[in-house]
Order: C-alpha cells, then structure tokens, then sequence
DNA sequence: GTTAAATAACGTAAAAATACGTTATTATTA
DNA sequence: TAATAATAACGTATTTTTACGTTATTTAAC
C-alpha cells in the first residue's frame, strides 16, 4: 500500500469522515482560508491514482468515496511503525507506551480485563 | 518536525545503525544492486536540510551523523499515529493492539508487572 | 431568455523528492 | 612519477507533489 503525503492525508480524513463527497464537500469541512477549489481537486486527483479514492460521476461532478478504509490504513501504518521502531515487536510497543507515554498501567488492566474472551486468540 | 519521505527514512535507519558515516558507509550497507554514490549523497543532502542530520567534514569527506534520534522520531511518529487513527488515545492503540494485532492479554500483563514502580507514573 | 455569479474539472506552473552524470580529488599501481 | 581506478560532492535532469489559473458548465437573478 502506498504512503499518504502530509497533505494527502489531511484529505484523506475528510473523506474518511464523510465517506462519499465532492470536492465542495471537502472544502466545506476546511477552515479559513478556503483554499482554492483547483487545488483539492488535484489533491484528490493523485489520492485517486494512487489508489486510495475512487470517484463516481454524477454528470459533470465526481464523487470521490474511499477505497482504502481508515481503519486498514492506521493498522498498516501501525505495523510499519512498530517494524521501524520497536523492533517489529507490539510487546516492545506497550512496554513504551506505558514507560513512556505516561498511560496508567491500571488504566491497561482495565482494558484488558474489558475485552471478552473470544478475543483473546 | 518534519516528516520523513519513504527512502528518506530508509536511509535514516542505516544513519542511526552506524552514527557516525560518510555516504560510502551507507551504501555498503545497501544490499545489490548498489545505487550510484550519487544518488545516496543526494538524499542525505536533503536530510541535511530537513533537519534530520548534520555534517562535520573531514577535508573533502562529509561524516554525517544523526541530530533527530531515531527513539525521538518514532516517539513523535507514534504520536502522530495515535492522533490520527487511534482518536488520540493511547488506550485505544492497546486495546487494538490486544485485539487485532494477535498480542496475548497474558503477555502484555507480564510486561507490565515487569515495570518497575517508580515508572508507573 | 440573457447576464452574472458560482462551481466543475482540467491543464500547467512551482516546489520538492528522486536519481544520476560529470568533474575533481585522492589513492593505487606499474 | 605517470597512468589508472576509486571515491568525493556538486549540479542537474526527471518525476512527483503541491498549488492555482483558466475555461466550461451550471445555477441564480432579473
């Protein structure tokens, strides 16, 4: 899967977020100043040749819809993390998080404890 | 801080493994087919600029070395990461982690009973 | 209906990243 | 030491990303 720029990805949460829209929609949901509609659109031009949007046309207007979910997106960028960073170990990753990201061991247990058991492989 | 490109970072990690290297050291850490001492000098060049290393030349040779440690990016990456996919919450990263990443509950409660108390905030 | 304003995608300019050829200097060898 | 090979950074070509101006179509106003 090929990887989000900065900008790309700042787009790509809006359509994220509101699944199907037109580049109006995204511009919409930007603060000011608006940047100019030409240049969503090629933004969102290159997210579409790389994969991540496709778009359905509506006469003359596009509607731009995610083919690669958020949720995958996060879980790959998580894991090429962890490879890059934490040894490729996801046990290295919480011992980090706990030891230095200043989570609350009990706050964890917690978590734990919540997740049914099905799920614990 | 700025955002590491694909290959940027892939040179970056051959940067933190050896310290302290010229761009001949980091090819020979690239596997064939070796690319042009050209083109490796050109992107540690652009990492210069981004911040990511400094140079302290031994008469014509430039010894690069790391300004941005690698724990300190993937720190700030992991961040970013939870920020973006994971709404900001670190404990969200660990219950996926528990749930889709295939960790075992058992093993991730062995690693926090191995942190000392003194960390536990 | 005709004109004016809003909105569309397209093409392209500008900036950044990627990739290498070229040239200069250093090291090797005969 | 002269010729050759190896190695350096620099400059620049190519590709990709970023960013908008332009033109065409649609909508709104009169």
């Amino acid at each position: 899967m090929k990887k989000l720029t900065k900008t790309g990805e700042e787009i790509m949460h809006i359509i994220w977020q509101l699944n199907r829209c037109t580049v109006s929609d995204i511009i919409q949901q930007l603060g000011s100043p608006k940047p100019p509609h030409s240049t969503i659109s090629s933004i969102v031009r290159i997210l579409e040749k790389k994969g991540f949007v496709d778009h359905k046309a509506y006469g003359r207007t596009y509607e731009y819809f995610p083919i690669i979910s958020k949720k995958n997106y996060g879980k790959t960028s998580l894991q090429q993390l962890v490879s890059n960073y934490f040894e490729g170990s996801m046990d290295r990753l919480v011992s980090h998080i706990v030891e230095e990201e200043k989570v609350d061991v009990e706050a964890i247990k917690k978590i734990l404890d919540e997740i049914p058991d099905e799920e614990w492989k």
